[in-house]
RNA sequence: GCGGGUAUAGCUUAGUGGUUAAAGCGCCUCGCUGUGGCCGAGGAGAUCGUGGGUUCAAGUCCCAUUAUCCGCCCCA
């Protein structure tokens, strides 16, 4: 075998695409059911619109983009995340005035340079909705709900994490006494995680490491640092997913990868995938990161939703998606009767249904077979007698039972079954 | 980027350095001339991830490489 698929990269085949298709259903008519618009935006962006939003420290921008120059000198990015290609093609459009809302949801691949390992992929998807101009804290909700509805839909019932990281400034006060917090824990340590410290100490945080995290029990809580108008939004936040019945907790030891955070942020997680990986999604608000693009002040907040982590936790928790329906296999029982098969499955499709036929002229039996193996629900057979006649015969695959109709009525049959 | 495990048929796996690499599932044909699933018989399908090396002899031992899984880092 020569080829393979890249490092990191996988086929969907077409078993799983249609647990996909499922998915993308699911999360396409909540969408619309809450008046989101889609967005579909390229594949790779100008790099700077990432080093710009997500922050030039961050893990995603310092070494896991895909960058490249391409033949006319641009420096160019795959994108390594949703947001910043929605929020910057709402910009460039004009998809919203100053005081307006507008909400947009995506689907999209995405590209990060980095190991691969159960739910970590170097090419992944998500779902992102993106709620933009509004500062109210029922913009949060609204995300926030919609989010748990989705997983709820698939059939998994999800628990958030939510927390408030304040506005900038808040969040470097708070940033510098967690630092002094952590100093006689870090004297001890090797450089490299004093270096990590010092570049995000609120990474300390949400470590997994059991020494660090028992280090930091004692350390300051953000939500004591956050100034009035941050607290009232998380309170009156917290009041609405009461209200919206949301299950959740207040996690004051989130925080996220991407530095345009502003307040709210909050995560699902799951222990499904591996001690590591364990966000199957996370969002927040951005108040800034519109003005951060040159547009004015517009405060917003949006969620990414990792699928190909969904569809993980979906399988470890044994919800299969439906199969792919197949109405009937159409089936002719001798070589005279095949234009007919043919035209009767044309008639069948033209009303509706998803038919499969034969190509290779195999027998009666192995054509059976292979609507068995198919899944079909009916078989739907034309032999020499049926052709006589102008009959067709239709069997029910599970149950075995088999009538005999006019041509004529055969559709009107099938509707009934 | 660092550490560890794994790689044999389409899939899941067995295989003390020694003939022609084995099984289950799946696939094809037949038993059953126009009726699938169950059963039975037969068949196809593998240069044992790739490249080197050690050896009279390598799927088996060694090195490298690629992929994958687990842990760290980070994240969806």
């Amino acid at each position: 075998m020569k080829f393979q698929a890249p490092r990191g990269t996988h086929d969907v085949l077409p078993a799983d695409a249609y647990r996909w298709q499922h998915v993308h259903r699911v999360f396409a008519e909540l969408a619309g059911q809450f008046g989101y618009g889609e967005v579909r935006t390229p594949a790779f962006e100008e790099t700077e619109l990432f080093v710009r939003t997500s922050g030039e420290t961050s893990e995603v921008v310092n070494k896991q983009m895909y960058s490249f120059l391409d033949k006319g000198d641009r420096n160019l990015s795959l994108k390594p995340e949703g947001t910043a290609p929605a929020v910057r093609a709402y910009l460039e459009h004009g998809l919203g005035q100053p005081g307006q809302t507008t909400r947009l949801w995506y689907f999209t691949p995405f590209f990060r340079y980095e190991r691969p390992g159960k739910g970590r992929y170097r090419q992944a998807h998500q779902f992102g909705l993106e709620l933009v101009g509004s500062a109210a804290p029922e913009a949060d909700a609204e995300i926030i709900e919609m989010t748990v509805e989705l997983y709820r839909r698939v059939g998994i019932e999800a628990r958030v994490n939510v927390n408030s990281l304040g506005r900038a400034e808040t969040r470097a006060r708070y940033r510098e006494a967690l630092l002094n917090y952590a100093e006689p824990y870090l004297r001890d340590q090797s450089d490299e995680i004093r270096a990590r410290a010092a570049l995000n100490p609120l990474r300390m945080l949400d470590s997994k490491d059991p020494e660090v995290i028992s280090a930091m029990a004692g350390a300051p809580k953000v939500l004591d640092f956050l100034e009035e108008a941050s607290k009232g939004h998380f309170d009156r936040l917290l009041c609405l997913l009461e209200e919206a019945q949301v299950p959740f907790e207040v996690a004051p030891n989130i925080v996220r990868g991407l530095d345009y955070y502003t307040d709210t942020v909050f995560e699902i997680t799951t222990d499904l995938l591996g001690s590591s990986n364990d966000a199957l999604c996370g969002g927040g608000r951005y108040d800034n990161l519109v003005s951060d693009l040159g547009g004015p002040p517009t405060p917003s907040v949006g969620v990414g939703i990792g699928v190909e982590r969904l569809l993980i936790v979906m399988s470890e928790l044994g919800l299969e998606s439906p199969l792919a329906p197949l109405d009937a296999m159409a089936i002719s029982a001798t070589e005279a009767a095949r234009p007919a098969i043919r035209q009767i499955a044309r008639e069948m499709r033209s009303a509706g249904f998803s038919v499969v036929t034969d190509l290779d002229g195999r027998s009666l039996r192995s054509q059976l077979k292979r609507a068995d193996q198919l899944g079909a629900v009916r078989a739907v057979i034309v032999g020499d007698e049926e052709l006589t006649a102008g009959e067709v015969s239709v069997r029910l695959l599970a149950s075995g039972d088999q009538v005999r109709v006019s041509r004529e009525r055969l559709i009107e049959v099938l509707r009934g079954v």
